[in-house]
DNA sequence: TTGACCCATCAGCCGCTGCTGACATATCCT
DNA sequence: AGGATATGTCAGCAGCGGCTGATGGGTCAA
């Protein structure tokens, strides 16, 4: 899927804006939304599936799963967008 | 309209990527396309409503309307684009 | 002026996509 | 084991958005 079309949706853009200071839990984004766990972990597995994002379990609390991003994959889509309107 | 979501859309994101090398006529860019003239005009009257390009007169022929993109306009999505995945 | 050309706008249709609810899975605690 | 918590997946639905055809306005040539 593209990159501009996956920012094009609000909860994916903010999901990937929170993630820019460090990993969160589904739980969080659900709740920063305002949106249904179901409807984040769809949202996630777009950007799971296009390598934006990646996910781990937590050390503790096994049953909290923490997303970070790929930065190497996000500075690839800054630099795609950014050449796009070269 | 959200800028990343204007971009989401391949004819819109092409028509931008075509402008970067100077104006173009709505003709143009439906033969680039292979789409209709009623569906570029509905892209570029987005593109117009969010200010990214403007439309002007060709000076010789004036039935050909001229559109270029404003390049201010295009700094201000991308450096906007680039602080979303800052 | 008349016709041809180029474009903007609009209503309608249709496909895509986000959202939801239900269910399955995985992990932890008791 | 059994229940609670956290998440992934899926079918179904509703709304949005892109595409089209028709119509009207603006421009040029004859």
């Amino acid at each position: 899927m593209d990159v501009a079309q996956l920012l094009g949706d609000r909860s994916r853009a903010t999901i990937l804006a929170m993630l820019a200071d460090g990993p969160h839990c589904v739980c969080e984004f659900a709740i920063a939304l305002g949106a249904r766990q179901s409807n984040v972990s769809n949202h996630l597995a777009r950007l799971r599936q296009a390598g934006l994002v990646r996910s781990t379990r937590h050390e503790a609390n096994g049953r909290l799963q923490y997303y970070e991003r790929d930065e190497a994959a996000v500075e690839a889509a800054r630099t795609a967008l950014s050449t796009l309107l070269r």
